[in-house]
DNA sequence: GTCTATAGCCGGATAGAC
DNA sequence: GTCTATCCGGCTATAGAC
């Protein structure tokens, strides 16, 4: 695959194009526009408009992976990793009371065009989903490990569906601290991790 | 407002084409196809596909003003009532694994166009959410009666989107499972309503 | 690698006959 | 109330000069 410094401020402006505004709605002239090149021009490093979402999910994968490695050094015990993930939702409230969550919102834009990028999509939240069970896993989850990653990535979910409906800051305050809590309970637990 | 047999075969079919391809993606033509008209006899009802829209949403708010109603019908026990509210994701669990919460993936949409009926979107959200707050009260929940309230809501659009995101029938049920579990174990209601 | 120019299509919206 | 015909604009995408 190649790469250039015009291609890769056209897949990061996209990006954000495509979350704030959504995918269908974005054209290439609204890419163009903000990246400063002719739409022409854009064809040359992008053949179609698919082909700059799959370069968008690839850089939000890598960008994921490099996030999750991140909170991996920032703390070793996994219940302080997973409030890196869980608070992920109060550092970034802004945006997401106005666009909803990036992972989310495309991915139900995606099912619902029937897009054949919608799974590449779902494996973003893979990502996190995996990592998750790890860490809950580490907490000797067990066997309910991915049981509950997909339970702590839902309830995060629905936190921003309506965080981003109601613009309610102190919903997501609440909902934050109603996790925290539901982790400290969680039986068979070690507590101390 | 003017009613006529057209014009109700037209918001029925818009509100389906809306729910399962989004707002932005279903074209006039997409419609009057399915409605059996022609797209100049579109004109006759809806001037503008704002208008179309804005006859959806109307359309939603007084279904789901009935389907409340229902609810409250078949049975004066808050917490069937609730249970109702919940058992809703598995009764439309083929639809929500494909295209999400009607109710969620819409606001979502519309935020991001930042439409001007992104508001009266998340008023279709408001009715559920002040339903459940009166049946939160009923159960002696008091002030905290519109935080729990919030609170379900929020899981079953976290649900919602997962179930679509995955495909996953036996994440939705773990967690009707898991939110029947939770209201039984609220500290301070009555267990027996 | 970047541009201008343009093709070709489809979107929403309108006019006017029947 | 329904139709056909049409306009206009924006969209994706292409061709070809520089």
């Amino acid at each position: 695959m190649p790469t250039s410094p015009t291609r890769d401020l056209i897949i990061e402006k996209a990006d954000a194009l495509f979350y704030e505004g959504g995918f269908e709605a974005t054209s290439f002239a609204d890419i163009a526009a903000i990246v400063g090149i002719s739409r022409g021009n854009f064809y040359h490093h992008f053949k179609t408009k698919d082909e700059i979402l799959d370069a968008v999910i690839s850089r939000r994968m890598t960008r994921t992976r490099a996030t999750l490695e991140d909170w991996e050094i920032e703390d070793e015990r996994p219940r302080y990793r997973i409030l890196s993930f869980v608070h992920m939702v109060i550092a970034n409230q802004t945006e997401i009371m106005a666009f909803g969550c990036p992972v989310g919102t495309l991915c139900s834009e995606l099912a619902k065009l029937d897009h054949v990028s919608k799974g590449r999509a779902a494996d973003i939240f893979s990502l996190f989903r995996d990592w998750l069970a790890g860490q809950f896993r580490a907490l000797g989850a067990g066997d309910r490990a991915d049981d509950l990653a997909l339970h702590i990535l839902g309830w995060s979910q629905g936190v921003a569906v309506l965080a981003s409906a109601f613009h309610d800051e102190a919903f997501i305050r609440r909902e934050v601290i109603g996790i925290t809590t539901w982790l400290d309970s969680l039986p068979n637990l070690s507590h101390h991790n």
